[in-house]
DNA sequence: GTGTGTGCAAAACCTTTGCAAAATA
DNA sequence: TATTTTGCAAAGGTTTTGCACACAC
């Protein structure tokens, strides 16, 4: 198995989060502010999935707050630019991830302690090409999320 | 491969999606109100996808018209009778499908006609399987989303 | 008759938007 | 300097809830 070559380090050099970021925002003529950036860093540096009001929180706590209008603002360039994913499990709000660096994967949600699995099936992958190919039909992304019950939780009393 | 056994008929038998809703309301202190069976017999004439509006609105051209709030309070009932199905597929709002006699399915969403395309695939069904089980994860239930143009949009101008 | 269901309107919820002031290229 | 961006607060849209009255069992 071929091992992945060294990524360029994600420190604010020319390559990188950031780089991707500004690539986009220049595309756009928008401009990398330091509002933008801190959530940016604020993402970088968050492991897992996160809401909006986390984030705001997170992101309020460090060097440059940022106002809920601007968070939900830049979010949504994020997306655009790639750097974020956006899910919707199902309780009324978005819940986001930070995807630089990161391959595709999909997701098992615990309805009980709402832990998230991430997992990748290559097979299922080819699969949903193939069914995508039968419908004419040309895939951007997709979601794909198993709910049920964690091994902890089923074994464990957590 | 073996035949499905038939079902007995829908027709408000007592065998049938209205037997199925009773059956849950029974076992929660529940009454089954003509407002509930008007819902519920909406939905069993509804073909594909349908939002609160729209079903609001069908509801209430018919001879048992709801409020806005008993509708939204029998969806959920609905929802855990397992009689109907929710999605969020990513505008802010819900999107509802009768599921009653219906195989699982998932779908291809076209983002430009908001189409929605339904599909099966027993073998990813089984590749999930296979993932829960390598994760000690017992599913209940799973959602999978394919979002892209469709093949009207690409080819036709619609 | 008792407890449940309904409708109304208001609240709750997350997210988006208009606008004047501030900041950036 | 000309635009873009920000923050605030208000609006937006969907869904939920409190309460008094009506209804099913």
């Amino acid at each position: 198995m071929p091992r992945p070559r060294p990524r360029a380090t994600a420190t604010g050099s020319k390559d990188g989060p950031e780089a991707r970021l500004t690539e986009y925002l220049r595309g756009h003529r928008l401009r990398l502010t330091e509002e933008r950036r801190a959530v940016l860093e604020t993402i970088l540096g968050l492991k897992g999935h996160f809401d909006a009001e986390e984030l705001l929180q997170i992101v309020r706590r460090g060097k440059r707050p940022v106002s809920r209008a601007t968070l939900y603002r830049t979010l949504d360039h994020l997306r655009e630019a790639g750097l974020v994913k956006v899910h919707r499990f199902g309780h009324g709000h978005s819940v986001f991830e930070s995807v630089y660096g990161r391959k595709h994967h999909d997701h098992m949600v615990c309805t009980r302690c709402n832990r998230v699995i991430e997992f990748v099936s290559e097979e299922i992958e080819k699969l949903q090409d193939d069914m995508c190919r039968v419908h004419g039909f040309r895939a951007t992304h997709h979601v794909m999320e198993i709910f049920g019950v964690c091994k902890a939780c089923r074994t464990g009393g957590a």
